[in-house]
DNA sequence: AAGCGCATGTAAAGGGTTACATGATTGC
DNA sequence: GCAATCATGTAACCCTTTACATGCGCTT
């Protein structure tokens, strides 16, 4: 369901077509909400039936844009205010860490620095995108501010998430290095 | 296929029953990564087809527990070592975030006030258990050990998240009191 | 004219949830 | 005997991904 109030709320900003929001879900919503471009056509589809959007333009190469209709504007208003938040994480990395148990000290010590490094990266990534908002290259606009706290976030959680994997890694037993029990 | 992966890592501990395993995973796993019953009697189903794991016993009321095999712990092991590790994160909240401007500022406020309650909530279950965990509690076997990494994760993700939610609410034009500008 | 990127779609399969259903055992 | 809990399962549905497919328009 939370697709469809994705497509809505990017619809909020301006018309875009299906092309364009398949683009805008991978490069700012890559990793806090995946959509292939199959789903999003399909219920841009579903989204028409329901009158929550209109065809806005057609151009070349069967290009149809879209724009939100002012019932669409109040189903997604609804759903922010009313609609029930879904706090389910399932973040594959902390299933794994269930079973670091059952890992070769190596193997561990392995993964949990690619992980390090993974979410560095991606801390630095999202950080360097957060400077370039506050230094106001993007614009002051209401959506732009909006996405500057979904950035937020986003830094904070990979953070986070960097500096367990560190701590993990501490926390192990070292490898080559049994304790002195 | 990470639910396959979860369900052997838990057999790994020792046998289970559909039932039991259906109680871990909506205790402990219940926000990382729930399962739902169905889902986990036929994923059993095809472990055993395909070797990894056997019937360990059958108690009353058809209750059939299962047990690793040495294939299934060489499986897991495998999957741990050599899987793809899957960062998607898929949080609604942060999905949600994005359309913030859209939302009446009162409205934003009372959202972000559950938010910061949710996510300390969460910060302070996972942490008393793992105090509870740090004084010996459930003992220092490798498997409890696992899960208190996994937990320190839960922890800080939840303490990251209220932390945001927090920065957030200090971050909007705070409602009734429009900026001196 | 060739190749790339734009732009949309279908089909199949996989993964997960919800609703429905059933019967056995235990505790009161 | 009754209610609660144990324990398993089926069926339908929904959501998502992957693979396959097609054709247009722009650039070189």
């Amino acid at each position: 369901m939370s697709l469809r109030y994705g497509l809505l709320g990017l619809l909020a900003e301006g018309p875009a077509s299906g092309y364009d929001l398949a683009r805008r879900f991978q490069e700012v919503l890559g990793r806090i909400w995946p959509a292939q471009h199959p789903k999003i056509y399909a219920e841009l589809r579903r989204l028409a039936d329901d009158g929550l959007i209109e065809v806005d333009s057609e151009g070349p190469r069967r290009r149809t844009a879209y724009r939100i209709t002012e019932s669409g504007v109040a189903e997604i208003r609804r759903w922010l205010a009313e609609g029930d938040v879904d706090h389910t994480m399932r973040l594959q990395p902390l299933l794994r860490s269930l079973f670091f148990w059952l890992m070769e000290p190596d193997d561990l010590d392995r993964h949990l620095r690619r992980e390090v490094e993974f979410y560095s990266g991606m801390a630095e990534q999202y950080s360097a995108y957060a400077e370039r908002k506050d230094r106001g290259e993007f614009g002051t606009a209401p959506p732009v501010q909006s996405m500057r706290v979904t950035i937020e976030a986003a830094v904070r959680l990979s953070q986070a998430l960097a500096d367990w994997a560190r701590w993990a890694s501490e926390h192990q037993p070292p490898a080559g290095h049994p304790s002195t029990e």
